[in-house]
DNA sequence: CAGGATCCTTTTCGATACTG
DNA sequence: CAGTATCGAAAAGGATCCTG
């Protein structure tokens, strides 16, 4: 195994630079209320903590397009491969396996001489697939504005690199 | 916020071979209408189009943590760096500029005399934050589960190691 | 303080071969 | 078909040094 399934100490830091705890239950989405003195931020983001973990797990690139793809019907290995373009089994596999293990989708395993599984999305997924959906969502809004935001930020520093003093060695 | 409502309306997919409708496992999410017969999907997967290459970026580990620290008010770079835990100097400069290059966020250079650069959202950045947000609630509401999940998970993996048969290999 | 450059370790990922 | 196991390439990431 190259990545243990119960690891969970040897990576910690010894920093912990958290001087003020999380706020209690209760996320608030309130944008631009600055009106707490103190440094607190809303949610923990401490790398020992369980949400950065998770987060990091369904924010992976895989298990992201898996969860969008699996709206709610379910599909077999090679659909979903089939489906996702440019991902290898092994990462499908491993992504299927941890998904299954944080309970977001089932895994059927069809006891047939071709065998057959069929992976769906639980009832845990399903809601977590709403929030996945409004991300893709807003990608697909807002696509031609971060190409042509790329586009300015790449021509300004073609130009910046012309004119910047000290920087061209040039004869 | 134009980001609107969590729950997408009635996407539509493409059929798959629908088996038997019973499914001994009990998974049972909420019946979904597939009766499409194009194999057509909502949106691009593959890899050459514009929205997994951006989905990629903003479902970054520490992309995402940014956007969802830089509420409203603008933080300096040793601040942002003190909320992250575990983030280096190299990624959190790296995250920032493909944040800046992607428009969603604005970068504000102090020429005093001790170096002070400003990070806040753009309005892009701000849409998108709330769409981050409400992942991060997603998560914080769903921690336990997903923690009892994976303890189900692991116990029965850890059963089944011990029944095996054909599994271990004695001499 | 902010961040560029460099080196090195860790992790991720894909291709391949094999099994049931 | 649906995986598992292994190996090597590649990318991500961290530590350190240095500059304006």
């Amino acid at each position: 195994m190259e990545e243990g399934t119960l690891k969970s100490p040897g990576h910690m830091r010894d920093t912990v630079t958290a001087p003020a705890p999380a706020a209690p239950a209760g996320e608030d989405t309130a944008d631009c209320v600055a009106d707490y003195p103190y440094d607190v931020k809303q949610w923990d983001v401490r790398e020992d903590c369980e949400v950065r973990q998770i987060l990091d797990r369904i924010a992976d690139k895989w298990s992201l397009l898996v969860i969008a793809l699996l709206d709610c019907e379910s599909l077999r290995f090679t659909e979903l491969r089939r489906e996702i373009d440019g991902i290898s089994q092994r990462m499908l596999t491993r992504t299927l396996r941890h998904l299954e293990r944080d309970g977001l989708v089932s895994r059927t395993v069809h006891p047939t001489v071709p065998p057959r599984v069929d992976y769906a999305l639980t009832p845990l997924g399903s809601t977590l697939h709403a929030t996945i959906q409004s991300l893709v969502a807003w990608t697909e809004r807002h696509q031609s504005e971060i190409v042509a935001a790329r586009a300015a930020y790449d021509a300004r520093e073609a130009r910046e690199a012309y004119g910047a003093p000290g920087k061209e060695h040039e004869g």
